[in-house]
DNA sequence: CGTCTTTGACCTGCGC
DNA sequence: GCGCAGGTCAAAGACG
């Protein structure tokens, strides 16, 4: 079940949000993530457990793609999306047991704007202090989830 | 030495 | 059935 949900020490941002006068953030919690079996390959990985997805996405102002929420990610890959002439990146969570993604891309209209997408729930606290997101935070704009 | 970044290749889903 | 787009992994290199 939500053996996901720890409501104690998890994105910062969530509670922050509460009382900031940002706009609604909206939580995709889709149970539809089994069935990844890969076989045919070398690839034995098994993401069958429907872990409940949840999808944040906002957009922030800043020159650099990697904001520092807290949180140590680990960059697995970068793409370019047809649409973007800016290539996307992918980042993971280095901690165990915690396989959050998270996903910057930058705007080629802005390139000032970079939006970040989180994907799934911090299960562990973080490593360094929040002071920093909550600046971060100051110039963030939640941006519409995804369609 | 350990950790993380980077790039290419590979896979899957969808559309036609 | 094929092509496109998007997404992921792995190995090597770079860096502190």
């Amino acid at each position: 079940m939500e053996g996901y949900q720890n409501g104690s020490s998890y994105a910062p941002f969530l509670s922050l949000t509460s009382h900031q006068n940002l706009a609604k953030s909206e939580f995709h919690q889709g149970e539809e993530e089994a069935s990844k079996v890969r076989e045919g390959s070398s690839r034995s990985l098994e993401v069958k457990k429907k872990g409940k997805k949840q999808r944040f996405a906002f957009q922030t102002r800043s020159q650099v793609d990697i904001l520092d929420d807290g949180y140590r990610w680990r960059k697995y890959g970068q793409k370019a999306v047809k649409n973007n002439t800016f290539p996307r990146s992918y980042y993971r969570c280095t901690y165990a047991g915690c396989n959050v993604k998270k996903q910057v891309q930058r705007l080629t209209s802005d390139q000032e704007v970079v939006v970040t997408t989180y994907e799934g729930v911090h299960s562990h606290a973080i490593e360094k202090s929040t002071e920093n997101f909550e600046h971060i935070l100051t110039q963030m704009q939640i941006y519409s989830s995804f369609n």
